[in-house]
DNA sequence: TAAGTATATTCCTGTATAATTATATAGTGA
DNA sequence: TCACTATATAATTATACAGGAATATACTTA
């Protein structure tokens, strides 16, 4: 499937995804291009920081700009952030669900509790199932 | 969109992700389960790592475990890794493409310009296209 | 040119985490 | 029980990186 040098490319397109801060700017940035100033008052993040994850997300190719003046307008170059979010948010939700409906077992029952064949287990693989 | 709490979750979900070493894992599971040791033969990586990284995986609901006898099988619990996968192979692939002619076009004119109204730039939004 | 605004960058600090080594736990069979 | 295998869990170290404060750069207007 993926093989090489290709798979650190696509572990860094995640790693870059896998902050809530670079998502919500993505998410501010759907549908419309913004300024940094525009992007710092929505998230009311502060600027520098905002201007990392921009150049962060301008690396990756994730984001475009271009500068307008003497401010910098945003937008989403890859709209594929979307699908991949949207993806995310259902399997999380899906197994959200998972969790909760085990939790209710688990909490009903006790706690968990798992036998072996010699001695009662305390082991790691509670809840492997 | 997404809001609050969830951004998190989604957000680490990527982050587990964005692993080279969990990304092979993921890959090596992909249409068979394994054992921690065959899992660790075939990434040639040293055991107490894998096994981390699989707790991670598992953690974040990606792969499941079940012990059989002495060892532990895992696999893929949520196919929607490769659709991931997929979507961010190809997209990464499209811009390695621009970037490889954005670079030609560079090279072949000597670098990289870009005029202001008053003075030459050479500013930090260079490439910004 | 100088002053003002918008954005980027640098420096620092704390925290998260990956890799490694050593050790602990769980299970098997004798 | 003991010896053995498979897996998980410390404990350690090194590194990456997010956040914040201060500063630098780029641009505009006068």
């Amino acid at each position: 499937m993926i093989h090489g040098e290709m798979i650190e490319l696509v572990a860094r397109r995640f790693q870059v995804l896998g902050e809530p801060c670079r998502l919500r700017i993505l998410q501010a940035l759907q549908g419309k291009a913004m300024t940094v100033n525009q992007i710092v008052e929505t998230l009311e993040g502060n600027q520098p920081n905002i201007s990392k994850h921009l150049q962060i997300l301008f690396d990756t190719g994730l984001v475009g700009r271009e500068r307008s003046g003497n401010s910098v307008f945003y937008s989403i170059a890859d709209p594929v952030v979307f699908k991949l979010c949207e993806l995310v948010c259902r399997s999380t939700a899906r197994q959200a669900a998972h969790v909760q409906r085990y939790a209710a077992v688990v909490s009903r029952r006790g706690g968990i509790r798992t036998q072996t064949r010699h001695h009662r287990s305390k082991g790691s693989l509670q809840g492997a199932n």
